[in-house]
DNA sequence: ATTTATACTGTACATATGTTCAATAAAATT
DNA sequence: AATTTTATTGAACATATGTACAGTATAAAT
């Protein structure tokens, strides 16, 4: 299979098209390939050539997203070993901004019903841009737990968000960020 | 439907037997409803009278161990003396105690492929303890969005664990919370 | 013990999945 | 332009899903 072929470019643009088409009227759990096939108007082997179930069409979408989220990443964690609240400043909070960019997207990855897959890609994109240009050796043992544990703690504001059907605003966010990295437990 | 019946309870319980069985050869989501009978004895007419797909009879399993989440956060505390019970709630901690209780589940419901209806049952049962044990009348909007970021947090560190095999000691997962804790606040 | 209620079975059917393969069409290569 | 390569098609097949329903078995109710 050669992606530089123009019938495997076609193809899959097709099928791209019309995935997204289809995520308009109903969620992606209950989109199947059959009837991907029949809207993109292509064999439905030729999809079994490409792809193995209509979740992966999905992931590359989320693929580009998470290049997008490694361009526009966090900033204030990037040029400090250590989180410090003193020079986090809210405009430079990035990641609400690429969230509320892709919303519609977001809205499928935190759903109930979807694989999990998604949220890992989401996980890891954020544990890793954490982790860059980062200088933890002194920490020992415990670094890979607390990329995770600030990974997560901030998907879990995104899925707070998330439930709140992404009503407040990029800069609400920023600010309830900070505010919540000043608290004491 | 009468739960009571007592055909209702052999067959739930056949039902269960022959899933745990599967379970121990190949992942949740390779299991099929027709091979789920089969090793049930029961007519596939009879499972989706109870249920509509393999997941919701796990779903059955989690929800109990979601109730033994519950439990060990009203127990009282008996725990060893490794942690500094002034500079954290003890309550907190006894999590990972749990979590390898039923490391088996874990690593299903923390799993690449899976729905992500568990995860949020974890999630919310997390958060919904953290949200009784704090007094926080005085936070004001900032409140849900805390409790989702301290709650997911957790579950960073328990992915984290689950990415080690859970090799890792509880003890160590306590020590281990209480020091990114003190790192953090 | 008899009646009543209903969970369960067996069957059937329409639809979907996942795979295989020969034929075809469309691209790349010469 | 002719040849080679291969993505795509269409068809077939085995298996799985999801639903429906009449008949049966088993429990509850009288």
């Amino acid at each position: 299979m050669n992606k530089n072929d123009l019938r495997v470019i076609k193809t899959k643009q097709g099928i791209h098209q019309a995935l997204l088409k289809l995520l308009k009227n109903k969620p992606l759990t209950h989109i199947k390939v059959t009837e991907l096939c029949k809207e993109a108007k292509i064999n439905r082997g030729t999809f079994y050539f490409h792809y193995e179930e209509v979740g992966d069409v999905f992931k590359q979408f989320f693929e580009e997203i998470m290049l997008d989220l490694k361009d526009s990443y966090n900033e204030p964690y990037r040029h400090h070993n250590t989180i410090d609240i003193h020079t986090l400043d809210p405009k430079t909070v990035r990641i609400f901004h690429h969230i509320k960019k892709y919303e519609d997207f977001y809205k499928i990855v935190l759903s109930q019903d979807v694989s999990t897959q998604y949220y890992y890609m989401l996980f890891d994109e954020i544990r890793s841009n954490f982790m860059t240009d980062k200088n933890t050796s002194s920490l020992g043992d415990i670094t890979p737990y607390f990329f995770s544990y600030t990974a997560n703690a901030i998907i879990g504001l995104i899925i707070e968000w998330y439930r709140h059907d992404f009503r407040e605003s990029v800069d609400d966010m920023n600010e309830l960020f900070v505010g919540i990295m000043k608290m004491k437990m």
